[in-house]
DNA sequence: CGCCAGGGCCTCA
DNA sequence: TGAGGCCATGGC
């Protein structure tokens, strides 16, 4: 831990450097393959990410850890396994929409597409958005983009780095233009963005405590 | 008990 | 293009 700084001119890169510094490396996506993080980018959709891990340990269980094993799963079956990450059916749905785009173009497949290409491609799946695709694509294929998500727009906003009601593709590119960085970085970031926020910057944030509280707007208004 | 959690789609102006 | 309704479980 480092003795209380101060951060003068607030940026999205000195913000990066101090989380690194207090918190160190998260090591992002909690999961053991990148069709892992795929099923989990899904599954997390407006829901804690505890609820998301049990489900993935019932299909983990059910042996359905891949595309065609999902595909070959009855929708009920399948969304009883999903039934404690919340909206099962839906999510249910949107898996197969994921799988079915996956064993089409072929898994290993996937790997090569260009990224702007992949997105497209993820964002032409129903059940998938923005943040579901920059999810995947950062976590998944390690590519450079930048997350937005609930977590994010809370924190620069409170930091007052951003009003917060930007739409989706102007935060992303806000951010990727300010802070051009390797997926590496981003993926680190996000991850420091996430746990800060739930350890401090949560709805009702803990601002006691806070390594930002010195010059976060939010904390001393 | 109410609120919240790592969204996205559909509908209707 | 923007607001509102809807999907649903589990922890606090």
């Amino acid at each position: 831990m480092s003795p209380a700084q101060t951060l003068p001119c607030l940026d999205f890169g000195r913000v990066y450097r101090h989380l690194l510094e207090e918190y160190g490396p998260q090591g992002w996506w909690p999961a053991d393959s990148p069709f892992e993080v795929m099923i989990g980018a899904v599954l997390t959709q407006n829901t804690a990410w505890r609820n998301v891990e049990s489900a993935i340990r019932n299909l983990l269980q059910a042996d359905l850890l891949s595309a065609e094993a999902i595909l070959a799963t009855p929708d009920d079956t399948l969304a009883d396994l999903l039934r404690p990450s919340g909206y099962f059916n839906v999510k249910a749905r949107r898996l197969k929409n994921l799988c079915r785009y996956i064993s089409k173009t072929g898994y290993r497949e996937t790997f090569d597409i260009p990224t702007g290409e992949l997105r497209q491609a993820l964002l032409g799946i129903n059940g998938i958005g923005p943040e579901t695709a920059d999810d995947i694509l950062l976590y998944a294929y390690e590519r450079p983009v930048f997350v937005i998500d609930a977590y994010t727009r809370r924190f620069f906003s409170r930091l007052g780095l951003v009003s917060g009601n930007e739409g989706y593709e102007i935060l992303r590119n806000r951010f990727e233009t300010s802070l051009d960085a390797t997926a590496a970085i981003y993926n680190e970031y996000h991850a420091l963005i996430v746990w800060h926020g739930k350890e401090f910057c949560r709805s009702k944030p803990l601002c006691e405590g806070c390594t930002l509280r010195t010059t976060c707007g939010y904390a001393k208004k």
